[in-house]
DNA sequence: TATTGAAATGAGAATCTTTTGCATTTGAGA
DNA sequence: TCTCAAATGCAAAAGATTCTCATTTCAATA
């Protein structure tokens, strides 16, 4: 299953892939770093090395398998795409992440591209807070 | 004028910081990279080491001068606040940024922010996209 | 106005994240 | 099984930002 998702992205089917890929499906956190990916595949003694890590990621962020994000500032965080587009709400003393989507804000969002000419391609909506637990 | 904004941050008013404000101030581009301000000091003259632009502008952060935001990946830019809030459309093309306020779509961040039991400090939204020129 | 100590600075080293170059390995089709 | 382009590992490089520490500069005060 996974494999098939490589290969329709055009990729060719290697085992740091599959395995990187599986990482990602099975992490209970939803947004990984690339060190957090090879944290990952070292505990699990795969020998991968860093900077496939990066590219690998970087292709599949390309393939539209999965989305890079920087919450904080100094590092990316990758999350798996599984259908939905999200936006997220960011914890700023714990870290925790929750996500929501908002059709009026969508809309809103569309209509603002619109009427300053622009073609939409992305977007992107970080709301920051202290959570509940951290109050 | 400049002079007070940065004594009422509670800093020692130097020249470096005098200068990095004013650079700010009148650059006809809104959003600089630290790199960018350290460029323009060096072409009027002005001794500034970079690491000072840093601390600086992170100290003007800190204080509300500016914000700082990361459009693309790689570094950040800083913009002077001035007075209003506002989130900003990038194009994907030629970089261009435009800003936008929308009360809706403030409003209904504050809605979910609520509903999600944080407590709201800061938010960004970047759409991306391209713009008239460019298409 | 001169003195003085804490805060700020400059220069370069250090750190951190990410990318790149290149020799070697591997997957996919013949 | 054979072949070759694609993929990988490792180490070096690059880019952004921070840190160290000796030196300089404000700002309060004598």
């Amino acid at each position: 299953m996974e494999s098939a998702d490589i290969k329709k992205a055009g990729l060719k089917v290697t085992l740091p892939r599959i395995k990187i890929l599986d990482i990602m499906e099975k992490s209970e956190t939803r947004h990984l770093s690339a060190e957090d990916v090879y944290k990952h595949l070292l505990e699990e003694g795969e020998e991968v090395g860093l900077a496939t890590v990066y590219r690998v990621l970087t292709q599949f962020e390309s393939a539209g398998l999965v989305s890079r994000h920087h919450f904080d500032e100094g590092h990316s965080v990758f999350e798996l795409n599984q259908g939905h587009h999200h936006d997220h709400i960011v914890c700023v003393k714990c870290g925790k992440v929750e996500e929501f989507i908002d059709e009026t804000i969508e809309q809103r969002q569309k209509d603002i591209a619109a009427k300053a000419g622009f073609e939409i391609t992305d977007h992107c909506l970080y709301i920051y807070g202290v959570c509940g637990t951290c109050q």
